[in-house]
DNA sequence: AGATAAATCAATCACATGATTCAATCAAAC
DNA sequence: GTTTGATTGAATCATGTGATTGATTTATCT
């Protein structure tokens, strides 16, 4: 007789402790089908039934090891986003221990924000996630809403707090702005699209992870520690 | 007998010289339930029913009047970001023709580039499409990219060498990534999703383009100013 | 081998989507 | 008043969607 998965909270996402070679083959196939092509065509942009093409397996296999297309990407952010906040928790912890003060503050409080982030191209599969959690953090869709607070709700709160107290030159609304800035830098040079390309020659930008955030943390601390609409920089 | 479109580059959008009240009726009110509805949940979260049923017309009409969904947006861009564009062009004329120099040079272009979008919010339906621009800015779907590269290129590139030459402390892979900042930036803070709001408790933040606009510009400015991994910032 | 659970498969449901057809209406021109 | 072309309306097409079913296969353990 069939499977019927029993209707308690997590359906069917079933036991299965002892993770046998094959079992996780189909799952994992799926995942990574997912992981890819939700990273190119986000994930409205994507059909159930062209991911189970891209992984070989039968439509009815996302429902049993997932629930839902939403399931899908739930886990993709599951099985990625730990480990990342996990780095950004960690960083903060020895920021707490011994905070840095004066200019190094800002700028070392948003590496440690931003750098797991963009260090996640480093591991496999990590790049698209990288540009899955980028374009799902600006996907009006309330249940993708809803699985980027979840996973990233509480290292934001941590980080935006610990950030707003290094930035007692700005008043709340300054505060409230650039966090915009913050948050939309980080997204952009997340998601990587080609619309920078499109409007400059770029020279074989290096892509490295180490360069790019290099970038992105001189941008943004340098954004943050203005004074809101004064004369700031030196040379 | 049915009245059938010629197949000629822009088939119905027929020849409507004289534009009489009723016409534009139905067209303009199609437009302006299309902009409320892609403005909360972008293009691909809306459907063509949804529109027709908000603006009370019949699904013919958005066919007749605009060929597609896909033209429908393209109407709505064509119709905010003709005003958008000049004045950006109208401010980068005035550059040329004065350029600032020094710490005031970046600032003022940036403000040139930012400020007419962020400014759209003071014109009726301007807030709509303020969020469907930043919106179709990052969406993946490449008829959306195609509206959103034919719109805002010119302007982008005649901005974006501008810039560059007012960056000369910058490398070239370094300006490549900080314009990303940049348009990371005026894109989060024109869709001003929820996402911060859902980090900190927003104190009742001004929300007046002037004000917004005076925290994007000096974040971004600041930020393309600052050299790549260097201490830049006075006090 | 036989029993039990896990996993896969082909097939389909119910529904939403964008697009389209063709007849009916309407305003103005002649 | 009739004709003409622009506009609207109701109905429908063709397709794609996520979800689901129930039988079938496969592995595992006794």
């Amino acid at each position: 007789m069939g499977f019927r998965p029993a209707a308690t909270t997590r359906p069917p996402t079933p036991a299965a402790p002892p993770p046998e070679p094959r079992d996780l083959q189909t799952r994992e196939r799926i995942l990574l089908a997912a992981e890819q092509l939700f990273a190119q065509h986000g994930f409205s942009g994507v059909s159930l039934r062209s991911i189970m093409a891209e992984a070989g397996a039968n439509t009815a296999s996302a429902h049993y090891y997932f629930r839902s297309k939403e399931g899908v990407l739930q886990a993709i952010f599951q099985k990625h986003a730990a480990t990342m906040n996990a780095e950004r928790n960690t960083l903060l912890d020895a920021w707490e221990r011994k905070p840095s003060t004066g200019i190094a503050a800002v700028q070392r409080l948003v590496e440690a924000f931003i750098g797991p982030a963009i260090r996640l191209r480093e591991t496999p599969g990590g790049q698209a996630f990288d540009k899955i959690s980028a374009l799902c953090s600006v996907d009006p869709n309330p249940g993708v809403r809803e699985i980027v607070f979840q996973t990233f709700d509480a290292v934001g709160k941590r980080f935006s707090g610990l950030l707003r107290a290094a930035c007692p030159h700005l008043g709340d609304a300054e505060y409230y702005w650039r966090l915009h800035g913050l948050f939309g830098s980080m997204m952009y040079v997340r998601a990587h699209n080609g619309r920078v390309d499109h409007l400059v020659q770029p020279g074989a930008a290096p892509q490295t992870p180490e360069f790019v955030l290099d970038q992105v943390v001189g941008f943004v601390a340098a954004g943050m520690r203005a004074p809101s609409r004064t004369i700031k920089a030196s040379t």
